[in-house]
DNA sequence: TCTTGGAAGGCACTGAGTGCCAGTCACTGT
DNA sequence: ACAGTGACTGGCACTCAGTGCCTTCCAAGA
């Protein structure tokens, strides 16, 4: 129940701080100095934020959160890597919606690597989400690391769109590079849930090297399934 | 240069740190008191490690350079994607050359989560490396995204892999488990490359006897081609 | 034995993060 | 209008991680 009045001033003092930072240089400025800047008392700072290098990250739980919601309003029939993909794309979309916050974010993360840190651990805690979300809802005869991975590669695309979008400056089209990611992640699963479960998929191929190596792999998913 | 005197005391300190903070409890020991048990100045401690949480990881440098040796030996002839991935197993069997710090350290992260964080942190610049390895090897029309993502879904099978080792208590084989995932990524790979290179015509079939006689003159005229 | 360079000790300092208590402000029912 | 209640804020003091600087020690070589 986080009052609006109360998200305000937090994103107040996370603007003046990113300022601030951008000046001075990350290290060179205190949380008193912070404090000072936004008129609030240091001590305040810290309750709004757990610690300093949160100061960047003003959004990011309010992210989980959104993502969190999104994957629990899935129903139990729709597929788990769709949905998971749904929340990837809402996720991006919510990044997208505070552009001068991502790209200034950005600026600073570049330069200084415990920000940079920081950015991994905030990506870390929406992968464990979409993982145990996996883990639960995927088959269970799937490969045990399947949902590992999945959430780590759909993770990876993810950071790749925004990355490109905020290392252009805002000139790329990061929705459409994810879905196209995400097209190319769902054709992966097709194949390898094919391989291991009943219907067949056969191909006819020129002989090139290529057709040799999937000859290879399909003749071995021939051995197993006979 | 570091000399094997140095690299000594700086694993004893270690294991004094980490006795006392499964004893004490994280938060509880201060590097004063890591200091004094290990015999050695509080500055000394901050000299062989650059802070608290690192006296956790005292292998990950090592073993960074170790993988980034690995990588760099492979020639320009090898599949980038295979060395990377013998560079993984190279560091998997460096992990369990240390089986004692591994689980230890494992009662540790799964507790505090400022030594899990910092865990994730480790990871990634690993992932890091062979990010922008597999980013300069990768041939230049793959999708921009690959080398981001196979990065991440490596780094995934090996946490899986070693994770689940150190879950078991030591009882499973990470090796194999290891082995397999990297089979399964290379025949995802091989996949997404026939569907982005070669010509080819699909056909989805049912599991019935026709298609499973198909498949068999299929396996074996695949076996004559080859 | 003397010297010299690198490692360790010791000390003082900054600044992040926390616990505690008192003040303040908004909001409620009377 | 007013007292009360509860949540937020300010201010203070404290701990402890991390750093800079200087001194001391030790070991290897001339």
């Amino acid at each position: 129940m986080t009052s609006r009045r109360i998200l305000e001033t937090k994103y107040r003092i996370s603007e003046t701080a990113m300022a601030l930072f951008l000046k001075e240089g990350y290290a060179n400025v205190t949380v008193e100095a912070v404090a000072e800047a936004s008129n609030v008392s240091r001590r305040s700072v810290f309750r709004h934020f757990e610690s300093k290098d949160e100061l960047v990250f003003p959004d990011h739980t309010e992210r989980l959160g959104l993502v969190e919601r999104c994957l629990l309003e899935a129903g139990p029939d729709t597929d788990p890597v769709d949905a998971v993909i749904a929340a990837t794309e809402e996720s991006l979309r919510d990044f997208l919606s505070r552009p001068e916050l991502v790209l200034r974010r950005y600026k600073l993360t570049r330069v200084v690597p415990e920000l940079r840190k920081r950015e991994v651990i905030e990506h870390e805690r929406y992968v464990a989400l979409t993982r145990s979300f996996l883990r639960d809802r995927l088959p269970p005869d799937a490969p045990s690391f399947q949902s590992v991975a999945l959430a780590a590669l759909i993770d990876a695309i993810h950071r790749a769109a925004l990355g490109n979008w905020v290392r252009g400056g805002g000139t790329t089209d990061p929705v459409a590079e994810l879905a196209a990611g995400m097209d190319w992640v769902r054709r992966l699963m097709v194949h390898q849930s094919t391989f291991s479960t009943a219907p067949l998929l056969l191909a006819l191929l020129p002989d090139t090297p290529q057709t040799r190596r999937v000859l290879t792999t399909l003749k071995d998913a021939a051995e197993d399934l006979l």
